[in-house]
DNA sequence: CAGGATAACTAGTCAGTGGCAAGATTCGGG
DNA sequence: CCCGAATCTTGCCACTGACTAGTTATCCTG
């Protein structure tokens, strides 16, 4: 009986496990969820998987891109929620909500995401996908009620774009969502390492949305 | 020749190396300046200080355990920062400033401190120099110039000191911190993460001081 | 000024990990 | 149908963190 058990997994039963890449990620994303990035090891995702220490090799290089590729579906899923955001309500304040709700919701590929040391950061895909994700984060910007330079969402491949994201906007709206961007994501570490004295006894998001309100061209 | 000598360091004459404790923790803070927290290695350490592999286990029960120390060490190093600043400029927004100087200047210690999946987070001496860090920053809101609540700093242990680190102040002002602190700590982590698109050539200090001005009370 | 207790360090060992190589099994397109 | 390619397995190696036992220096007490 080559095929070990694992507590929690369903015992495969073709010599292709199907979908493993797939399996790994989750995996991955539940053991640092519980037990933190430093204690992750390879060996165990596959044997949660019910495949052989070697098995992951032939899906991921290494370690290092095992995590790219989950920090690259992190950025993915990322850039969309902001972007339904977006359509929904308009609002940087709320789109602030979503990026907390997200790095909440996706503890354990959010600190991944924003840990360079821990995957190749050169990684092409991977630089495509944050690089959305900060579009997506400045194009709410553009439709800001108060925005000099509101306009309609021209998200389309035709538009240039040089290395700089977002030229469109002006200065100052930048500016704001550079601080809004800052203080959400600040607020959203502090708040899962546990570092604010009473931060089990708030709502989080209520927190934020108090804060947020506090930024100025986002008070309403 | 049993004591092996390493690129960039003296090799050591008596038996015993004299502060080996601070030797590791300083080695600590290079390597993972330069090649990350995933990377550090308690043997590599050791070699560096030309010590025996199971020295380090003399000084910290694991490798948890040192980084553990890094930690304490940096939340009293930024407290004592944090001080000095408020006695300088009396201002919550050059805080901020400070906080952030602090992460640039102190880079690898300050993404360890944070991370507490890395440490004994429940270590009393940690405990206790983090809850002072915070004492710190919170303790700049009440001399706050318009601060409901600001009066002489009164940072004597005969305080009575609850749970909850700064009672004292009024909630609006405690709330602006918390978005000061978000903000300013966001854009530290985003900065030192490379995620900001044009990191490279801004100044990161002028930039967080523009942004700090926008968090309403902050303001000029 | 002993001399025993103690702190600091060394050497050896072990399980576990990441990564590599070579072989076995299955799938899929010609 | 069959051969190439993708997937998975077994085996191996260097390295790491942690543990144990033994060695050397220091300190402190009588």
């Amino acid at each position: 009986m080559p095929l070990t058990s694992y507590p929690g997994v369903v015992t495969r039963q073709s010599y292709h496990h199907g979908d493993l890449r797939r399996a790994l990620l989750t995996a991955a994303a539940d053991a640092i969820a519980d037990s933190g990035v430093t204690a992750l090891s390879m060996r165990d995702l596959a044997r949660r998987a019910g495949v052989s220490h070697a098995a992951p090799a032939h899906h991921f290089a290494d370690k290092a891109g095992l995590l790219t590729a989950l920090a690259t579906d992190g950025f993915e899923r990322l850039t969309k929620a902001l972007a339904t955001s977006r359509l929904a309500s308009n609002s940087l304040l709320e789109l602030g909500v979503t990026y907390l709700r997200f790095a909440l919701a996706n503890r354990a590929t959010f600190e991944v995401m924003f840990r360079t040391d821990l995957y190749h950061a050169d990684d092409p895909e991977l630089l495509a996908a944050r690089r959305q994700a900060a579009d997506a984060l400045y194009a709410g910007m553009t439709d800001l009620p108060d925005a000099p330079l509101a306009g309609p969402s021209t998200t389309g491949p035709a538009r240039p774009a040089k290395e700089g994201t977002a030229e469109l906007v002006s200065d100052d709206v930048r500016e704001a969502g550079l601080a809004a961007w800052s203080m959400v994501h600040g607020f959203a570490t502090l708040w899962l390492s546990g570092a604010f004295p009473d931060s089990a006894q708030e709502d989080p998001v209520q927190a934020a949305r108090q804060i947020l309100g506090r930024v100025r061209q986002l008070g309403g």
